[in-house]
DNA sequence: TGCGATT
């Protein structure tokens, strides 16, 4: 059931809103690039993430005169051009109005980059400063089913600040969202930034955007931070250009959207599984020949500070290498499935062909039954190929 | 050999 946007004539008649008479124009704008980026978000909006504070939601334009744009974020995706009109029609006459969605998936989009966020709206406004004043005022924060919709005045497009979006990866996982634009405040001024958490756990996966407001700085950031160790940090951060999802093809986008997790079945793996001992698991793993609880690998862990190959904290993460190109996750969770606890898995693709790059990654819970998968699916023969599987080390940044 | 992460 399609949630309605609410009933915005009760809205109007419980006074929290201003109805005078306002003469506006409400378009949907398809751009290639974002050059807009939301500068908050909370816990209610988005994705998991860590969160800047809503702060002012006037704050991306430069001087009065050039804020004759509107930018609204985080708009319920189910909404109606019709709803829309009655939202902003309420300030005032709404000379257009007009949404784009996604051909294939239908999905409402401004750009296709909001698919993975949120539905944006610009709002073009004929006349009047103090008019689009009071459309801020009076809408920004407003909230529509679960969101809350975010209205500021947009800054004015231009070359100079698309393409200023940067994705950094290798970050340290203690690292916040605050000292990330610390890092890179030095090269120019940040629109938004965001580090991206584990949905379950809250723990940063290392991973973020810094947009800037103009692509000189960007570049900039990437010549003085790529390959850099943050202060403190062990291994450098990687900083590129972020990729820009409306690149994407519709049926890449469908593959990610309705991807997800097969059921387990209880196959021919299952058995073998029980073929092996967790005592000889251990040995093969690390040389020990007493068997010893998960329970006992933390407190080892955490009293000598050891890392152990694959331990992430929240869980063991395993290396698989050898995929075919076609490989899809759901042939990881059927392999490892029937071993114990998957957490998580993932295939490496890569973005332009969303071809297997030729390994993934699992996440089990418990390391006994992460080192028996380990030990019967090292060497197992999928399709033509033999597949190497072990628990993940950090390859990346070793020199 | 090959060890990610894209709002």
């Amino acid at each position: 059931m399609a949630v309605r946007l609410c009933d915005v004539a009760s809205l109007l008649r419980s006074g929290s809103w201003a109805a005078e008479p306002w003469t506006g124009q409400v378009i949907a704008a398809m751009e290639t690039q974002l050059s807009n980026g939301p500068s908050c978000n909370n816990t209610t909006n988005g994705p998991a993430t860590i969160s800047n504070n809503c702060s002012s939601p006037v704050e991306s334009g430069s001087i009065e005169d050039s804020k004759t744009n509107l930018i609204v974020n985080y708009l319920p995706q189910n909404m109606t051009q019709e709803e829309l009109k009655s939202l902003f029609g309420s300030i005032g006459e709404i000379e257009s109005c007009k949404l784009v969605r996604d051909k294939i998936t239908d999905i409402l989009c401004l750009d296709v980059f909001d698919l993975w966020t949120e539905p944006r709206l610009r709002v073009r406004q004929l006349r009047g400063s103090e008019r689009r004043r009071k459309a801020i005022n009076t809408l920004n924060g407003l909230r529509l089913q679960t969101k809350t919709i975010k209205v500021s005045y947009a800054r004015p497009s231009s070359a100079s600040i698309r393409d200023a979006n940067l994705y950094v990866s290798g970050l340290p996982k203690t690292m916040t969202q605050k000292e990330l634009e610390q890092l890179f405040s030095q090269y120019g001024r940040i629109i938004t930034s965001r580090i991206l958490v584990d949905q379950v756990t809250g723990v940063s996966r290392g991973v973020g955007f810094i947009r800037f407001d103009r692509r000189i700085e960007a570049e900039e950031a990437i010549k003085g931070l790529n390959g850099q160790k943050p202060p403190g940090a062990t291994e450098p951060i990687t900083v590129k250009f972020a990729n820009n999802p409306s690149q994407k093809t519709s049926q890449a986008l469908l593959s990610q959207l309705y991807q997800s997790p097969n059921r387990r079945y209880p196959g021919p793996l299952a058995q073998q599984a029980q073929r092996f001992r967790l005592d000889n698991l251990l040995n093969m793993a690390y040389g020990v020949k007493s068997r010893f609880s998960p329970m006992a690998i933390d407190g080892v862990t955490s009293l000598a500070g050891i890392n152990i190959p694959g331990h992430a904290g929240t869980g063991w993460c395993i290396f698989v290498y050898n995929l075919a190109p076609d490989a899809d996750e759901s042939i990881l969770w059927q392999m490892f499935g029937p071993f114990g606890a998957v957490t998580n898995v993932k295939v490496i693709r890569d973005f332009n062909t969303n071809k297997c790059k030729g390994f993934g990654f699992v996440t089990m819970t418990n390391y006994d039954e992460a080192a028996m998968a380990i030990a019967s699916l090292n060497g197992y023969r999928l399709g033509d190929r033999v597949l190497q599987v072990s628990f993940k080390t950090n390859k990346t940044h070793k020199a």
